[in-house]
DNA sequence: CATGAAAGTAACTCTCG
DNA sequence: CGAGAGTTACTTTCATG
């Protein structure tokens, strides 16, 4: 017999990776609707999405926008170097501009998606950034894939380092 | 008297930016208490939210998750130098860590957001697309902000390149 | 399974061009 | 006077104990 190998989400089923993929791709279909299409009663489905919730797998649920249609004829993410954390952060909590703020690795320290309405906004908001360190911007094109959906890691998609062995 | 300046969202009113603000933040709510809150009534409510989704403005409905609750260790984000676009494209198909992937300007022409288990899947992952071209890869520490609420541009927002003028 | 809330539908009102 | 948007009232569907 296999060692288990346990992870973080063994708590989490078939069913649990069914409802994952249904609220990702249509967060306001009814319980009774999301029930039907998992092959659960809908106090059952209710059930397990509040788990998931309050568990913490499910942090929200969110509309999404067409950012152009809001006015925002560019979207960019810039690349920013190095500089005191406190005060990239307050920059960035003054800036409405940033959708996402990430602090990475390597020499650029900040990655930042932006939508502005026009060049000259873009400008606005590169020069902010400049005048605390280098910055580095690249304007979006299009979106290959845009939230794709994340369902829970499976087993068979680790490639332990540690082989499974058997029991005595 | 001032020449009006028109953009895309022209129609978006008081009204609709409070819905959208709303329903950035919770997608779930009914459209009772969306109407209660933004002082419409339900029938009316749910009018403009339709409108705002055939329009275009709102794209979807999704819930967020936590990708380490999920058994995903580690984000980061990959720059992927210049390769024949649709050689990106499929493998980007074919690879479902993938959660966000853009075409930008500059010498990197792609920039892929992605989540794995751990070093080894990154390994993995970071492989596959090193055969095509090269690669960047930057290890996501922490994100300052996510998916931040995005609004319609507004006028006062905008610095216009040629200014307002009157009329005869 | 029963009760209360929410969604969908229809008829009516109000305002504005 | 007609078009558009809102409200109230009513029926059906959904959520919750």
């Amino acid at each position: 017999m296999y060692i288990e190998v346990f992870s973080l989400n063994s708590e989490l089923d078939h069913y649990d990776s069914r409802i994952l993929a249904e609220l990702q791709s249509d967060a306001r279909i009814s319980m009774a609707e999301l029930g039907r299409r998992v092959h659960l009663s809908q106090p059952a489905v209710t059930e397990r999405v509040r788990k998931l919730e309050s568990s913490g797998v499910i942090t929200g649920y969110r509309a999404t926008v067409n950012v152009n249609r809001l006015g925002y004829g560019i979207r960019a993410v810039m690349r920013v170097s190095r500089a005191e954390y406190a005060r990239v952060v307050k920059l960035i909590g003054q800036t409405p501009e940033v959708i996402n703020a990430y602090n990475i690795t390597g020499e650029d320290s900040w990655l930042l998606e932006i939508a502005v309405i026009d060049v000259a906004h873009l400008d606005a908001v590169v020069t902010k950034f400049c005048i605390l360190t280098e910055t580095s911007t690249a304007i979006i094109l299009n979106a290959a894939r845009e939230n794709y959906p994340i369902l829970p890691a499976r087993q068979e998609n680790v490639k332990p380092l540690i082989k499974k062995t058997t029991t005595a």
